[in-house]
DNA sequence: ACTACAATCCTAACACTGTAAAGATAGTCT
DNA sequence: AGACTATCTTTACAGTGTTAGGATTGTAGT
């Protein structure tokens, strides 16, 4: 039975597990999180699809898995971005639509898509995205009086998960340079619009 | 046979297509995009599954059906926003929220999820967004140099896009009073926040 | 009024899904 | 080696969206 070359050593298969979570996150991004299938996912991996309930609880257990795996990247890459010591917000949102970007079906399964049921109220899911956000909150802290920090996070929380959707939802033509634009609209940030109270 | 004491008359059955709009439509926001189903929907108006499929091409087709009467609905409560004519930015999106806030499943439903496929791309759906997106820019121009709208624009329609996501996904703790915060968020984007850029 | 017709609804069936139960197969430990 | 446990498999069940073909009803034509 050497239906792989890979060689990372384990028990009956060559750890399973991973190799359905990657199987899934190809799937995912392939044909997005409505087309998350348990047997698709088995089938491509190449084993029969109850196998994976040794694994995982249900195909929820596995789209929450992969959220929670989304997370941990984001965080990574949100901390990342350059000069975000220094203090500058607009490129930690840069940071983040670019990943939102780059895993597109992966992030609006990190916002609840494609979860049915159990996985769309998971503790760990949840508690994953309010630690993305308390970070938010702390850097602002540092800059605002404390009674407008709330308002002011759930501004730029707003502002940066809406364009991001859009962008990935294809609802804005970002043309050639989609950087450009992102640029732009996060600047607004600072400066805001006239009269648009 | 005498099903149901509605009395709208018509056909065979007393115009169907209407009443599996309806049933939709509370199904959807009693379980979610998800768990719209189509034999669910027959079950709820009393009559047989495939029946459906004589006033509509599939599921998808259906759930598309609902995304355009809420687009209908959605246009209809943006423009009668209080002082929307005056210029003012502010309660059109304050309105805007409160649709998202008063039908969050469909508002998802309008926004692609829970749409498996072709009509993701449905040009009805998309068409539809569009002319929502272009009354804002319209608002904008009067007041912006003519190069600032798009990102002005927006910059707008992704932070209350956003904004009602996260309220919408239980995301933001807004307490009693949601329409306090949603208000001084909405603010910010006449102000800015300092040092953000 | 009676007949032809077209629209509407139904039952039966297909291919698919997630999941449960029970049996086969391998690895591990004493 | 033998017992045991974890892993994977086949089989089966209830559910889904959708198709095909037959029954039923309302409409139009003469």
């Amino acid at each position: 039975m050497d239906e792989q070359d890979h060689p990372p050593a384990g028990y009956h298969h060559g750890n399973l597990r991973q190799a359905l979570l990657a199987a899934a996150r190809e799937l995912l991004e392939e044909r997005g999180p409505g087309a998350l299938g348990l047997r698709e996912i088995a089938r491509r991996v190449g084993v029969s699809a109850p196998s994976a309930y040794h694994h995982f609880a249900s195909l929820d257990a596995i789209a929450a898995s992969l959220a929670e795996q989304g997370f941990t990247e984001f965080a990574e890459q949100l901390e990342a971005a350059p000069t975000n010591a220094g203090g500058m917000l607009a490129p930690t949102g840069e940071a983040y639509i670019a990943f939102a970007r780059a895993n597109p079906a992966l992030y609006r399964l990190m916002f609840g898509e494609g979860l049915r049921g159990a996985s769309r109220e998971s503790k760990a899911v949840r508690a994953l995205r309010q630690r993305a956000y308390e970070k938010v909150k702390a850097g602002l802290r540092k800059r605002l009086p404390a009674d407008e920090v709330p308002a002011a996070a759930l501004f730029l929380w707003s502002l940066t998960h809406g364009l991001a959707l859009l962008m990935i939802d294809g609802q804005v033509d970002a043309g050639a340079d989609a950087s450009a634009l992102i640029r732009q609209v996060l600047k607004l940030s600072g400066t805001g619009l006239p009269s648009a109270g």
